[in-house]
DNA sequence: AATGAATGAGCATTCATTCAT
DNA sequence: AATGAATGAATGCTCATTCAT
């Protein structure tokens, strides 16, 4: 499997500083390359091409948030303490990962709308476990049971991202995780039954 | 004054629809031209350059956007009512104009960072009017007084943006107005005393 | 005819002015025509297309040289003396206008081979001249009589373009015109019988 | 060091040919990279831009005369020697390369100021060359000691200068070398003691 | 497996000239 | 005679990808 060779997350890695540090469109395979400390051709032999880096760069930090979501889904005890610990979680990797941040928050919307079709569909897994959690709490009565879900999930994703990416544009002046509390307490009213 | 010649607003047209229907990548000069009936040449008696072009079609669009806006404000009765009504038209618009609501929530995203800060700086003068809506409802006590607003404009933005944005990504499928009631009460729900 | 309207006058003026204070490649018809303070049309109802314009300037300004020359062949003494005068007017007239120096010997020179071979045929009405004086010393005994006009004329020439050319890049640092005496007696050095 | 390469050369001959048979402005990058039996992108690995090929095209072919004009002056017996051997071998090299001819003394003169700025500074180190020459022989004698020097270099190079130049634009059509002794002389009797 | 030299398609912009007024 | 808005052809350079070594 070539992702578990250590040339592939060393190219991964690469990539998200190359993207952090000279922006989407001056990051070319050149630079990545010189980055991870390769050839520009030994690229090729892990990855089918450019796009094929940066979608493997969102698969593979996005899987971070996954995982960690599913274990947040698993351990929580209630739909509230689940949603909290998932928006303090996903402030906490990216507040602690700022070449990350930027790349997802302004350099990887950069991208044709083609690739971000597919970074979407990644996305759509982390959303999915997003529902899990909103629709067990409408079923516990913790929150609304009458709202869409739709809905509820574009606020709780749009304003996720939408502060983020304030942050960032922002320059990282101000202590992301510390909103978490308030984000979180103006979401919950906004679902809470 | 050369945004009040005809041909202005006819390249801005040709514009959207340029890069509505080829993406922002295949929208060359020549395209918008072409679409707009003129000589590429003729482009550049308009406009300084293409970005030039891109910040005018964000400029002159995002203006609707806040002249209602401010409509809004000066005729509302409550805030509540006031942010009501601020979503409803934003949807409207943006439902009315689908070449418009591709190119703003998909194609434009895709410009070089340099761009988008001037587009941001457009966008703040929304966001401001956003607040203002805001402030007078925590001072009237429809809204939470407690709360901090640009965590509380970061939901609503993030929620209206991501709402729309996903909409567009699933091809208008469904009625993108029928659902700004259920946004709005969601995000009322969030905010209110 | 022509000529004799101001307009073209002006037209010529205004491009010596332009061209010198842009450069050759910066001094479009519509710089021009700013500078004569005409519309850009105008310019093609006294001049067939910019090269026109180029070659006029050339015909009007090396018409002062050819002019001066003849005044200088029929009133000299001898060969020498007419020579001499010729040199030191070729450097007055050029000392004096700053602009047309620069124009003739660096501007003008960066136009296309084509432009600048019909500069050379205006040109060579002057070198006629020049072969005039230089075939009568040698008949008079005052030149080497047997000496090969053609390169006593190219010595002359390319000296005395050399000289100033040097002077306009060195940006007139200094007196041209104080130079002539020595120009003059090294060339009749090399020429005398 | 790049200009070691073999394809250095071979981009700078093929500049010489294409810029010859084309003239300065249709000597479009494309056509140089045909001339080489090269793609379009491979000259940017060797040169920064076309700017950078003509600037080396002088400074390569200029070495040759800054070489062999060393070696005449390490060589020679007398300044009038060294001086007759340089005018030889000035004419001979260009007699022998048109194509080099056509581009030095016409195409190359078509550059924009900037370029001719710095094709002056690599000139300026052959004129050195010249004046040292000059210098030699006023201290030895052989040259009139009471002359300007920069006026004397000016002469003889203003006259090679214009004779090689009016030799191409007569398109060859008489010996060049044979005129070199001529030239000689009249120089030397300008500048001789 | 790794290299890195070579490839070549693709595009914003300028400006001399025209012509309807 | 004069205007000036409109035209449209023409080109240097970048960079993802390949493939001989």
């Amino acid at each position: 499997m070539k992702r578990d060779k250590p040339k592939y997350k060393q190219i991964i890695d690469a990539a998200v500083i190359a993207i952090a540090e000279n922006g989407y469109h001056q990051a070319q395979v050149s630079k990545i390359a010189k980055q991870a400390g390769i050839a520009d051709g030994t690229i090729y032999l892990y990855f089918k091409n450019k796009e094929d880096i940066l979608i493997s760069v969102f698969e593979e930090k996005m899987g971070v948030f996954i995982e960690n979501l599913q274990e947040i889904i698993k351990n929580g005890e209630s739909s509230t303490e689940k949603l909290s610990r998932m928006i303090e979680n996903h402030f906490t990797v990216l507040a602690n990962d700022r070449h990350l941040a930027t790349v997802t928050q302004l350099e990887l919307r950069q991208s044709s709308k083609q690739l971000r079709l597919k970074i979407n569909s990644v996305l759509k897994e982390y959303l999915k476990l997003l529902d899990e959690i909103l629709i067990e709490g409408m079923v516990s009565g913790e929150f609304n049971p009458n709202m869409d879900v739709r809905i509820a999930r574009q606020m709780v994703f749009g304003t996720i991202d939408e502060t983020i990416t304030t942050w960032v544009m922002n320059e990282y002046r101000y202590d992301l995780i510390a909103t978490a509390p308030k984000v979180t307490q103006l979401l919950l009213n906004g679902i809470k039954n």
